[in-house]
Parts: C-alpha cells; structure tokens; sequence
DNA sequence: CATATTTAAGACCATCTTGTCTTAATTATA
DNA sequence: TATAATTAAGACAAGATGGTCTTAAATATG
C-alpha cells in the first residue's frame, strides 16, 4: 500500500474540510459521519494534523476543526508527511540505509526516478485542485459516493 | 512504505541468485547469511517464490534454491507481484472501491498517472539489468554491502 | 541403508497498524 | 453557574506483518 489508512483517511477529511467555503469549524462526528470513518479513529489523526498546524480546532459546542491555511496553499504532501512521514518519499526501494547517489543500490537509479514523479505529484497538488476538481465531476470521496461537495457555490 | 519487507528480501534474494552465472542449486541458508536475512524468514518467503514458479527448489544436501528462467526474462514486478499482490498497481490512493476512469475520485488521474510510472519502471527492469549495474559499479544489495557479486564474470 | 542436509509446512510469538473506549479539559449557551 | 458538547490524551483490543521455532518430508552421500 503506498499511503498508510490514516494517512488516507487524513486526506479525505482535509478535502471534506477543503470543500466548505466558509471555512467555521465543523466538528469531528460530522466529517466522520459524513465520510464514513471510524470517530474515535479519525479524531486521533485530526489531531496530528492538528499538532503539525494543517488545522486548527476548538473545543466545546460550536467546536470542531477547520484548515488553519486556505485549501489552495495546502499540498498532499503536507498531509503525507504529518502523518506517514517522508520516509516513502526519501527511502531505498530495497531498504538499505544510507542509499543516494553516493552509496547506491543497483535499483537506486530507477527508483529515484519514479519516487520523484510521485514526490512532485504530491507537491503540485494542493487541496483546492481536489475539490474543484471533485465539485466539478461530482466525484467521491466516500466508498459509496455519498459525500455531496455542500456548499456546491462558493 | 512502498514495498513489504518480505517483498524487498525476496527481491535482493532474487538478485542474489541472478548473479549467480551456473544457476546451481544454492541453500538458502547461504543466502541468508550473505545477505544478512534471518534464515527461517527468508525460507518462507522463497517459498512462495517457489510455489510461483519464479524459482525451483530441490531438498537434501547440494538442494538448494535457483531461478526457474534466466534472469532478463524475470522482471521486477513479477516478484512484487507474487509477494505483496498487485494492489499497489492497480488500487485507489485514497482506498476507493472501484476507483477508476469510470468512477473516479478527485486524485485518480493524478495518482493513475504516477502508478503507471511505478508500473513501467517494475515492467522493465530485469534481475538481469540490476545485477549488470551492480556488478558494473560493484554496489550493494546488503546494508553493509558485504555481498560480493562472485563470480564477477560470466 | 543410515545419516546428515536441505526445503516444506505450519504453529507460535513480537511488533506495528488499525480501531475502540474511557476520562479529562475546554467552552458555548441556557 | 450548570450543562452539554466537543477536542485531547492515552489505555486498551484486534488484526496484519514481521520474525522464530519445531517437525516432517525429501535426497545426496558414505
């Protein structure tokens, strides 16, 4: 698996937050209501996120989670070192340490290639690129679709 | 992580053996000690190798294990795919069911875009081509690179 | 044929990831 | 101020992966 399950459900939910126009604070039940993710899960990773200032919460009525930066200065990147760290994006696809240019594995070359293209795939898109994309299409972000892009007017 | 332990330690063992010019039966025991992988470990997953077709055991004493083809006719994805499956290849980066071109979601394309490349790059590399690199440049497949390349030539 | 060596198979344990639950701290609001 | 709602923190359980060990089956060789 290339992205580790909270790191994916990490992504989901920063794109659910990425999609309100309005930016308040929505809270943790609701996304994982919404997206259908385990709460307790879920509110585990936010507040990594959180941690690693991607967002920013409040407690108490009226509390909940919101992007701390807009949607369009927020790379996947960001999201996948928070939380599954750099390590896909830096390390040898054989796993020998210290492997670079210097000391390299006879795959190093190769790998470097394709971890690269990943890396930039990950740098160039942020998560406003997702949602409008995703607005647009009206695509999902739930196993069964049922997330509705609201607000669909921003 | 990209790849499984398990499939990085079949991969080396799989160069391993590709270096090797006679293609004789050699213990695993032996590369595990070459390689620096817990025997009993590496045994199973040879194992499945075996059960794959990629290689050919025979027990006793002189048995051993081998490559079933020669080494450029074996590439890279094949023991990806016998060891961790083809999930990375083919699946969702945001663990949809069904993602596809007909049911995307919002990073499909992107994400589609860089698996192939993954894809590409495991299609065409042989154990052949690395064990050309590693002999050329005498690089290693061990953390400590102790491992040797013998026979240099063929 | 007896023995030693090797792979095959699978039980078993450790560690990491995933997921659940409980308690505490904070805060809006009646 | 009391209450309810929410995040924070961390203990705990379940499941997957990584790794060890034991026993069985096969086989070369003396």
């Amino acid at each position: 698996m290339l992205l580790s399950k909270s790191c994916i459900y990490g992504m989901r939910a920063a794109l659910y937050l990425a999609s309100s126009s309005n930016n308040k604070y929505i809270s943790i039940k609701q996304i994982s209501n919404d997206l259908d993710i385990s709460p307790h899960f879920l509110t585990k990773i936010l507040q990594e996120l959180t941690r690693v200032d991607l967002l920013e919460s409040q407690k108490g009525p009226t509390g909940g989670v919101r992007l701390k930066r807009a949607g369009d200065e927020v790379t996947l990147v960001e999201i996948v070192a928070a939380i599954d760290g750099m390590d896909l994006l830096t390390e040898c696809a054989l796993g020998l340490p210290g492997c670079g240019t210097a000391k390299p594995c006879p795959l190093h070359e190769q790998w470097a290639d394709t971890r690269d293209e990943i890396k930039k795939m990950l740098q160039d898109t942020t998560l406003s690129d997702l949602v409008r994309k995703g607005k647009e299409g009206n695509l999902r972000i739930t196993a069964d679709g049922s997330f509705d892009w609201l607000p669909k007017e921003n």
